[in-house]
DNA sequence: CGTCGTCTTGAACTGCGTCAAATTACGTGG
DNA sequence: CCACGTAATTTGACGCAGTTCAAGACGACG
């Protein structure tokens, strides 16, 4: 997710699973990472004058909607969220995930105004941080505003990654990436990445993976009769990780076979 | 694409169409919007302090490669370009275009490294901005950080417009958004949003889409039957831009029918 | 213990991927 | 200017993965 600088996360086939980081805000003070090294080297304090206060949201509530005013960004203290927007026949589409440690609200920076929605999973609390404290931080700070800009591009890769994960021709190479998603995320929070809970329904994944419901249904079944993993109501636990990988790669073939470009000029007609 | 600041662009089910924007470069002076109002109530001297130069890039040329080293922005003034990764089997994932006014090399800022690959799709030409003046006039200029935010934000958003089309649950409803995208992008340059010429080949579209090539063809076929388009080897012609419309919202009928959350609480149950 | 919602399972249908071959476009060299 | 070769695009036939519709099972809570 967004918590960065994402150490160097690698470019294989699977999503980014950078280090557990280890800074404890003094505000929050929690045992996750709440606020993933963005400040620490520069001045710490600052960072707590820049928050505004904290905020709850309790399970299925809403931290702002589309057409909200964007002034404020969010740091994911405990909880989880999910992002989505609603098509025209008013099905949810869900955009990303947020774990503790996220920080929500880039979309806003654009127009002002926030394009999607952003509800709670479970009962949750954020670190609320005006953008225009942000703003002035970036300024007085110019190792605060490197980190910052970095945070927003790792955003931007993690939406790269969900684009990757949706292209993959078959739905078993977009669970398998899904979960080894979740796993790595765990990770960096200091949990473990092998056993952990699902926050988010079984909608919301089919929403998140480009299929439906049933479909994920059956994922379940066939991944866990496969002992790959052992999934269970919400329960996940990750038996064969290397099956899973197996999964992405091998399902990943010829699809649009533009042929691999190790020299610049690939093979292809001029256009007239 | 992430042309700036997308004058509110709406959270239709389509993607954004601003208008076209009409400041001249100094230094470019095409008739395109080289560099779409980052600076220019500003400082636009300051702006081409930080431009350290034109390069040219032939047709299937690479702007970078991922992992190369990242220190410098480009702002596509001429040409097209395409955005992709390689997966596991070398086989390319087209993850955005950018047009004429579009910045490119967000994505490097994280970690200092690029992460994917940028083609030209035909002859273009681009400016190059180090990154290392952009902090400085993010530094100097309070206006100019709000507008290069903004832009960064913008290709969030653009990346969210992407996630949306693929999620889309029929290939026509994928394949009409596509071209309205490009009929919206070629109105935000000056030019005709109903006849253009396509800058990629049915590979770089199916990817794109998330499909074969074949299906492209089938697809141009049909909606060509169909009277929609016109599209005949790389001409495109849009007849009946309602009607593209209308695919989208009937395909994007219930999926993963999470029903519309008008109250903040939606029912779902408590987990245990 | 009954109701409600989520999740699972079943069966039938179909869109799209796959493989294969034909066709067209375009650049090259004669 | 024409003939040829390469690569892109189109078209056809077939099979399967995944959607759809429908019903049932499970767990939570009143």
């Amino acid at each position: 997710m967004n918590a960065i600088p994402r150490d160097r996360q690698e470019a294989a086939g699977v999503p980014g699973c950078g280090a557990a980081a280890d800074n404890r805000c003094a505000l929050c003070g929690g045992r996750e990472a709440c606020l993933p090294s963005l400040f620490h080297s520069d001045d710490n304090a600052a960072f707590e004058r820049m928050v505004a206060g904290k905020r709850r949201i309790e399970r299925h509530a809403s931290l702002f909607r589309a057409n909200d005013k964007f002034d404020t960004f969010y740091i994911v203290r405990v909880g989880q969220f999910k992002e989505f927007v609603l098509d025209p026949a008013s099905v949810q589409r869900v955009v990303r995930f947020y774990m503790p440690g996220d920080i929500v609200g880039f979309d806003g920076v654009a127009t002002g105004v926030h394009s999607s929605r952003v509800m709670a999973l479970e009962d949750s609390e954020v670190c609320e941080v005006p953008y225009a404290q942000v703003r002035k931080a970036m300024h007085d700070h110019p190792r605060f505003l490197d980190r910052f800009l970095a945070a927003m591009s790792a955003t931007l890769l993690d939406q790269h990654q969900h684009t990757r994960l949706l292209t993959l021709p078959s739905l078993d190479g977009r669970f398998a990436c899904f979960l080894l998603y979740l796993s790595a995320n765990y990770a960096r929070m200091g949990y473990s990445d092998t056993a952990f809970r699902l926050a988010m329904s079984r909608s919301d994944i089919g929403s998140y993976l480009g299929t439906t419901v049933e479909t994920v249904s059956r994922l379940i079944a066939r991944f866990n009769a496969q002992h790959a993993v052992r999934i269970e109501r919400r329960m996940v636990q990750i038996l064969d990780r290397a099956k899973l990988i197996a999964m992405i790669d091998n399902t990943a073939a010829d699809r649009c076979p533009v042929p691999a470009p190790t020299e610049d000029r690939q093979p292809e007609m001029p256009v007239h």
